[in-house]
DNA sequence: ATCGAAGGACGGACGATCAAACCTTTTCTC
DNA sequence: GAGAAAAGGTTTGATCGTCCGTCCTTCGAT
């Protein structure tokens, strides 16, 4: 009975309208900071890209005046134009209060979607995936002193893994929740003793997809995410 | 580089904005259908609710109305009166196409639900929280004649076990998730002793969360949803 | 010099949503 | 029995987001 009392508290909790713009920016935005839109690519022209996202072109074109305004997009007009990710990217700015006072959620959102990908990617993972992940592993190892750099291929193969788990609906997920990651811990230093660590639990990661480990997989994941929370929690209130 | 390419897929895929009036019919929809909200019980006032949802009285009256056509629902007028669940529930219209085209993209999305949630609620779970969800369990034994019934017990100890885990979030995506397997399932015969075995699980899950034993809470997960998978893919084409 | 492909700008139409009233029904209270 | 109160039901107008179509501007390729 009590029970009916708590599901009902999230059942009539506020339903989120995003907008299609605001989810433009949010898609765009999220995808260009975590990297997946490396600075200087050229986004498909606006004619075409408004139909993919199954929006007007006037919608879109909100959008990409946010990111213009921003910084994190620039316009180049006339033929062989286009709009092309800013190189540099301007700074991130720091977690809204919201943000922070949520982190605890986030970080519990992320375990769910991470340990969903870790089991299906050893049931699902194929050799040429494997391939592509230790490279990306091996550019970690070499990332240890620059942590912008190390936390962008870290997210490469946090989405390389979703990917070769072969569901559409986890790499969204794990794009959104590396993105809420990213806000999170932008601000946190990372000594080159903590990457080295976590680079020990990507190895162990991935060896146990190799092996098809399923358990394995949720063994290294949750330490490897066990890492950050304690740093979080060591730094937020809430801990 | 091919990564690269792969992202975008995804990146660029439709924006998909639902609007005010579907999310709500389509949260108390689902949470009646999942019983979450049994027979009986009365919704808030409309001027209360539509507050608590954060939308118009007449945006929530549109939601109302197609709930109360689709009879899942129905309203008294007058003082003491109000929006109540109807009893009976009218039947379950069959899975559309789309639904059973993307089912083992459900199903993934399930996986990481309730993997995440049976670590945290190994690691998270009061003693109140594990007295309730013993009595589900035991409520469950005595359903194994009836689907309609076991299924709500079911339910209703997953989503409590996404309560135990602490997480608004997940308990968000598990209502979201199961009602998403409900249509799935709701045509497929279930007999006793596929059910039995499923109780069997169910209590080695409990019994891991109880010892907090996290790795354990995973195995047993693991086996049980892929009961589930292994009878879909039986009978669902891209199996 | 011209054409084509790209971004940029404008305006009308439409639908979803909101806000604020007001109406009708029923029951509780005095 | 006469309110008052609490609920659903109705109406109206304004606002905002979005779509669609059209046109303008820029500039590299031919």
């Amino acid at each position: 009975m009590t029970e009916a009392v708590l599901s009902a508290e999230t059942v009539f909790a506020p339903v989120r309208s995003q907008t299609a713009f605001e989810e433009t920016v949010e898609r765009l935005g999220t995808a260009i900071k975590l990297g997946l839109l490396p600075p200087g690519t050229r986004l498909p022209a606006e004619r075409e890209l408004c139909g993919r996202l199954g929006i007007a072109r006037s919608t879109l074109r909100q959008a990409l005046t946010a990111l213009t305004q921003s910084g994190h997009v620039f316009a180049i007009r006339g033929r062989r134009g286009g709009t092309f990710v800013s190189d540099p990217q301007p700074p991130a700015d720091p977690p809204s209060p919201q943000m922070l006072a949520r982190w605890r959620d986030t970080c519990d959102r992320r375990l769910a979607v991470e340990l969903g990908v870790a089991v299906l990617a050893a049931e699902r993972v194929q050799a040429e995936d494997l391939l592509a992940l230790d490279e990306l592993e091996r550019t970690l190892e070499d990332s240890l002193e620059d942590f912008s750099a190390y936390r962008q291929s870290d997210i490469r193969l946090h989405v390389g893994l979703a990917e070769a788990a072969g569901s559409p609906s986890l790499v969204r997920a794990m794009t959104e929740v590396q993105g809420a990651m990213t806000d999170l811990i932008a601000y946190i230093a990372h000594p080159p003793q903590v990457l080295e660590s976590s680079n020990t639990q990507h190895r162990r990661l991935l060896a146990a997809v190799r092996k098809s480990d399923s358990l394995g997989a949720v063994k290294a994941m949750t330490e490897h995410l066990q890492g950050t929370e304690h740093v979080l929690a060591g730094l937020l209130p809430g801990g």
